[in-house]
DNA sequence: GGTCAACCGGAGGGATGCCTCATATTATTC
DNA sequence: GAATAATATGAGGCATCCCTCCGGTTGACC
């Protein structure tokens, strides 16, 4: 497939079917942002004035259209989580990158559920997913190796606590939209290496991880 | 309205519908269970071999035949659960209280959901969440003045982990069942006072919590 | 065993959502 | 200003769920 059978694809021809995908991407943004991922295509299309089947023209599927509307927003997440292994201290690199990552979550529904699953083999959310996989892994390492983190943690206890944090946010956003801040830092003297106590169960493996983030999208 | 009334509500006269009304029960309990609370009743009507009008003769709402599900059930569990605060060691006492709450929760999805939600206006589920909010308080505060859970945390504080113990059981119940354990023995490192750190939000009013629990319930 | 109130069944109306396809429209090209 | 290929439309089929209502059934009581 040549660089310009990808044009051929991204950009429709006419004028009007890109101005109609346009406005599919921003309501798909907005309905996604508060309903979360398994917002009404139906309403999607009616948010952008245009009827359902010049949705599917352009997104056959659903995931064809969460990953235009948010894959920006997450290689632009992915990028500027970078800074949070730039810091001196490990860390606040540590908190710096989970603060920036809940902040995400919770101004975001879709983002929020968006995070919590995995699409088996489709190459692009599994690109993003494993690249968010990574910077966790470098950024607890980092304050493990520092010794600031505790070493009897792991990537499967952050995803954890991701998935926690959706459901907090899920749950406080109209009532308490800060309340993930204080939960936040809660859970950081869980993961402080000083004074740590013993875990009586092994973390999950990878596949196990992958499993359960697999099982989320496809429980209705 | 007398007690004879109140039996001539609990039991219905003739022994088929006794029958179906147990079998609509039973299904009940196992479709909330596998479901949640949002499991569908035309479903529970098929699973118990009764029609639908049947179920609706016995529950006129789906709250009434949530409580008829689960109201045994969770009486058991705030009965046993006072075994926490009978532990002389009041750290012991709370971690019990939770492994217990935590293990409920894993058991049974139609708990979980139950757990996190509230339904305004109705008195017996309103006295449920009641009773346990001051089991909650009542063991926190224990551990709160033995020295041993750190002074800054609110019994909001402790909705907050059953929500996310919520969320994580949801994700990990098909491919790592005990991973609950795991994140309840890291979060109490969360709660222990020799532990604790600054948090820079304030914790959850009374009325945002309550305000949280309705809302989880109204959104779909 | 007859009567009758209590009970049951299940068709059906209404809502929502997914997705397809035949038809109508329109931007572009010549 | 045609011709045409790309595009848009939205009715409609299918599925699921909620809930109601009325005709038919049956247990209980005399």
């Amino acid at each position: 497939m040549s660089q310009a059978d990808i044009e051929q694809v991204r950009l429709p021809r006419r004028r009007d079917a890109q101005e109609r995908r346009d406005k599919l991407i921003a309501a798909a943004q907005r309905e996604f942002a508060v309903r979360g991922v398994d917002a009404s295509l139906e309403k999607i299309a009616r948010d952008a004035g245009v009827a359902i089947g010049t949705l599917y023209r352009h997104f056959p599927t659903r995931l064809d259209l969460l990953l235009a509307a948010f894959e920006p927003r997450l290689q632009e997440f992915l990028d500027g989580a970078k800074k949070a292994l730039e810091r001196d201290d490990p860390w606040e690199g540590f908190v710096c990158y989970l603060e920036n990552l809940f902040g995400m979550q919770a101004g975001d529904r879709g983002f929020n559920d968006f995070l919590s699953r995995r699409f088996p083999g489709h190459a692009n959310t599994e690109r993003i997913h494993d690249q968010m996989c990574r910077q966790i892994q470098d950024v607890l390492t980092r304050a493990q190796n520092a010794g600031v983190a505790r070493p009897d943690i792991t990537q499967g206890d952050i995803v954890n606590l991701i998935w926690s944090n959706g459901r907090i946010i899920d749950a406080t956003r109209a009532a308490a939209p800060n309340a993930w801040r204080r939960y936040l830092y809660l859970m950081l003297d869980a993961y402080r290496a000083e004074r740590a106590h013993p875990i009586p169960e092994p973390p999950m493996t990878d596949e196990q991880l992958y499993d359960a983030m697999v099982q989320l999208n496809e429980r209705e």
